[in-house]
DNA sequence: TTGACGAGCGATCGATCGTTAGTTTCAATT
DNA sequence: AATTGAAACTAACGATCGATCGCTCGTCAA
């Protein structure tokens, strides 16, 4: 039992174990290289050489690269689902404005700047090395926004086979924006990633949002 | 000079060389592997044995596996920016209903399946590894989609600084749309691959576009 | 003081990476 | 039939991959 902190307040406070730390050190550096150069483009002595550790010493704190690839995503994805899920669970009375959910979403993208690179490798190779704990939260949570999308769409613009198609719409123009930053800085010289870029891009998504949710006009 | 053709006919007829056959038999079972994989994920190993040759013979046909990787992606995406260049070349008085563009470029990624794994890994990377002439083939694309937005906004929804976002939007939903097609199944258990929800991302769209780009609302 | 243990390291493993040299095969041309 | 050149092969290279072995510290409890 850790001497510093009391039995109840264990898991609030700090952990303060001596590896503990450590291990957080090589998933921070992990976390940026995973993203960046995908699983099989990083190699553990980048890891290595990042954290300033040997390679073997990696070993003391995860079994093997796969694990330490699937502690990286567990401890970027699993809070945002948290938050995520936050979101979706709140009552229909409650429910914020468009541009307060998209502002939320983009804040709390910030917070995690490598969530999308991440994401969007994972999904690219079909989700196969994702924790079985990560593959199961998501079911849910794809049906709650599914659910809350269609609550919102009162006017039935979108038919209900839509809707998935509409979640997976708005999940890939969040996505993508963080994503292509250095390839559109590269072809066209401009940098998504200043917080003017993200204001402008919050005031679109805003704007394409209530777009899409507007009463639809009476079809030809 | 070959013996099969008339010099006049040369470049339209079947170039029919022996090792020209097979230089495309290698970037096309290439081209499935680096989609799939990744560039790192993929080894010349892999190749060498999808097309039933010994490693050492590709290096007969391409001098390294980066100038592999790159005649790959030029082979890919060359063809469809020119098609993309003659949609946005098109003049105003001609042009096509949003159905109908929408319809012409999901038809151009049904006949390029490996296209959008390959955009997304090489936007991803920061466009890295993109081939100078294709690099330079982009900005002017860019521009010319920017133009055809702007024009087709006639009602202004969104300012002139929101028209990058707004194709960069479209791009990542046409593209995310396919790429995301395995993971969706994995988690959700529908396949987004089948003629049928290929149409119904057709109409999904449609409907999308046409809510954009219809006449705004007074603000607020 | 001592013994157990967490956590770092050097050395090294077999496997695989991209790449090259040298040789053989074989069809087309002389 | 002899020649030749492209294109396939076998064999092997050094470098790097993920992973494992002992060893050595320091810390802390007994």
């Amino acid at each position: 039992m850790p001497p510093t902190a009391s039995p109840l307040l264990e898991p609030a406070s700090a952990p303060l174990r001596k590896g503990e730390l450590t291990a957080i050190r090589i998933l921070v550096a992990a976390e940026s290289l995973f993203a960046e150069r995908g699983y099989a483009g990083t190699s553990l002595r980048d890891v290595a050489a990042a954290v300033g550790l040997r390679i073997p010493s990696l070993y003391n704190h995860f079994k093997s690269k796969e694990l330490l690839y699937a502690a990286v995503l567990d401890r970027v994805v699993d809070p945002v689902l948290d938050i995520l899920n936050g979101f979706l669970a709140a009552p229909v009375s409650e429910r914020p404005t468009h541009a307060e959910v998209i502002g939320q979403v983009m804040a709390l993208l910030d917070g995690h700047p490598n969530l999308p690179a991440l994401l969007l490798q994972e999904t690219q190779t079909g989700g196969r090395r994702l924790t079985p704990g990560l593959r199961h939260r998501l079911a849910p949570i794809f049906g709650r926004a599914f659910e809350t999308v269609q609550a919102t769409d009162e006017t039935g613009r979108f038919e209900p086979d839509e809707i998935p198609l509409f979640v997976l719409a708005l999940y890939h123009v969040i996505v993508g924006f963080h994503s292509i930053a250095p390839f559109y800085r590269e072809v066209s010289g401009d940098d998504l990633s200043t917080p003017e870029s993200r204001d402008r891009q919050i005031r679109f998504l805003t704007r394409m949002v209530e777009a899409l949710f507007e009463h639809a006009p009476v079809r030809s």
